[in-house]
DNA sequence: CATGAATGAGCATTCATTCAT
DNA sequence: AATGAATGAATGCTCATTCAT
């Protein structure tokens, strides 16, 4: 008579967590739409359609929520880029594989992106650091780490010859990260994907 | 008695303009120390040490300061770099130096640097469009116009080898721009020399 | 199976017994921790280990909690006291025991006491009137009135001399009142038994 | 021409004194009205007919205002005390002027009395310690501090006999304060200068 | 009987701005 | 030129309460 019924317990988690999720999407949407500065938790709460206790409710603080969107922000852009990357099998093409899906990442997922900009570089932690500081200290930057694992092993390899994989790796992020911020919308001279084969083509010279 | 005073009206803009720089020094420090989000017009005032009344007096709006506040920083910056610039005859000269003084200009005015990155990341025009958006498609961005200007004119003298101006620009300004974030404080692997020394290195690969 | 199961409703009533009572512990505790203030349905639910819905379950509202919690606690005391009184015979030897035991439950209960301070203090009725203030108009304050009963049969018998019974009665509760007040640690000048016994000189003195 | 005018500076500070005494008067008002648990900032602020971010203009914190009115209620009182107590000369003048005075006190202040209780049961110093119970650990609650000198000096004279000055002196105070906490209203069955009067006969006797 | 989900009302506080002086 | 005084709007957050399950 029951045995349709998932039990209480999953039930209700499961609600909760298709909430959390709808508040974080309308936190996407937010922090696309008017930016980190300007975005409250009641902006949030009428994009989404609720009230602001609603999100006090499933995140304990505004700073909790915001983690909790980077994270998933983070975790989604790594989850798109490495699972591409290790198809590869040889560095030359993991690295190109790796700057090839990083800008199509920005085009596919726009709104998130800006969501994951605005936050890197206005929220800060509770020792007031902000986060675009904290990117290379901590380990926890899976893709920056995944990088350099790649040139470093070009070069053991002998695919890639001498250089400061440090700065090399800075160089072909920031190529990456100009680009989402400065065509974030599609009236850019440089196409997505000239851009992405010229960049390729110009790291294969200095990798070279 | 009064012969050496300047007219009224000129000692009056005088003390304005002073007043204004007074104004926009506070500014920058409270932005470098604090960041965008928590800067406030009275935490500005209290670090100038004067009334907040006094700045929306100078400033029609927060806007308005925070626009000539980005006006002096960006001027300030591109003096520093271009005047460098110029001294140089080649192209690639002027490329090495390019990198050089941007680089150098950092780790003079770490300051300037923090609240530029703070405003431009954070504060947006009455359009709402962020600052960082923006900086194509206007042609105020001399920096990357005198960049973009080296890097056509190695080309045409066949200094430099084939590749996409656009790109190559968005490059090194991403892998400059990358030193200033990740390492703001001096606890770099990498001290700013030797990032320096390593970009020209690769650049010079990249655009043979 | 079922034989020992006492009737449904019986079954439930003391189950809701039960819960009452335990919520009601949590409320002690909790007024006792953070003061009246500070305490909110959800901290209480929070102390019990249930849902804060749960008290409102069993209790109309937070004011019936707080009148419910203050007769138990007014109870609580004056069964501590008045049963020991009542085992006295003579006016004076009730009146000793009556300060004795009356110094000596707050000693006993000290959070208890704490807690109705609390409410006493900072709950109000329906109609805005702070319980402290309705100490004497209603004859629900059974420890007022066996003081009162103590002091006039005192009179009576001539085992005591003449006095305001009313002022007389009030002043010995204010030296019990006084007490709990200004030494809730054990950090006290004078301890609870030094305390008792000059209390019971003093009032000797005065009563004769 | 300007000689009637105050310097700018005392005509400022004078405006800001007058406003604070304003909300001051707001705040014991509301405290006296609706309690401590119920007063908030706004309705201090509705009270005195201002918005609710002028007192946080000038007073930095809602405890920063409590503290000050607590001690202008405290030196408001004591003041009125002292002065008579300090125009007697032998002990038991000054014991009797001090029941007096205090319960004199209560009569012609009845609103700065209710809200001298509720802040004094209701508010907590910021480490959480109710104030009712910081009464005597510290030397600053003077009028206590000046009944046992009373107390003191009229044993060392030889005017009182023994007693335990600690008990004695809380027992007085006890019957003000039992007073003051029952007969708010005037509705009391013993008006306030028979129980004066009862009540200096009976601390007569008992410190005989 | 018990809970998680949800809300509207209220809180203290900060903000950018205006205005009389 | 400069300030103190003042405000309305907005912020993040907690609360007591309701309701479907």
């Amino acid at each position: 008579m029951n045995e349709n019924k998932p039990p209480v317990e999953e039930n209700q988690s499961f609600i909760a967590e298709a909430r959390r999720e709808q508040i974080i999407k309308a936190a996407i949407k937010t922090l696309d739409e008017i930016g980190y500065v300007k975005t409250s938790l009641s902006k949030i709460a009428k994009t989404a359609g609720i009230s602001t206790a609603l999100i006090s409710y499933h995140f304990s603080d505004k700073s909790d929520l915001m983690n909790q969107l980077l994270m998933k922000l983070i975790e989604s852009s790594s989850t798109y880029i490495l699972t591409r990357v290790q198809m590869e099998s040889t560095p030359r093409e993991k690295l190109h594989v790796f700057i090839e899906s990083s800008l199509a990442y920005q085009g596919t997922y726009p709104s998130h992106n800006a969501a994951l900009l605005e936050i890197i570089f206005n929220a800060r932690t509770p020792e007031n650091i902000p986060y675009y500081k904290l990117n290379d200290e901590e380990e926890d930057d899976v893709i920056l780490h995944e990088l350099r694992e790649i040139l470093r092993e070009g070069q053991e390899k002998g695919e890639f010859g001498a250089f400061n994989i440090h700065v090399m790796a800075n160089m072909i992020q920031g190529a990456i990260g100009e680009y989402m911020m400065v065509h974030p919308n599609h009236t850019q001279k440089v196409d997505l994907e000239t851009y992405s084969n010229e960049l390729i083509k110009i790291v294969q010279k200095a990798t070279g």
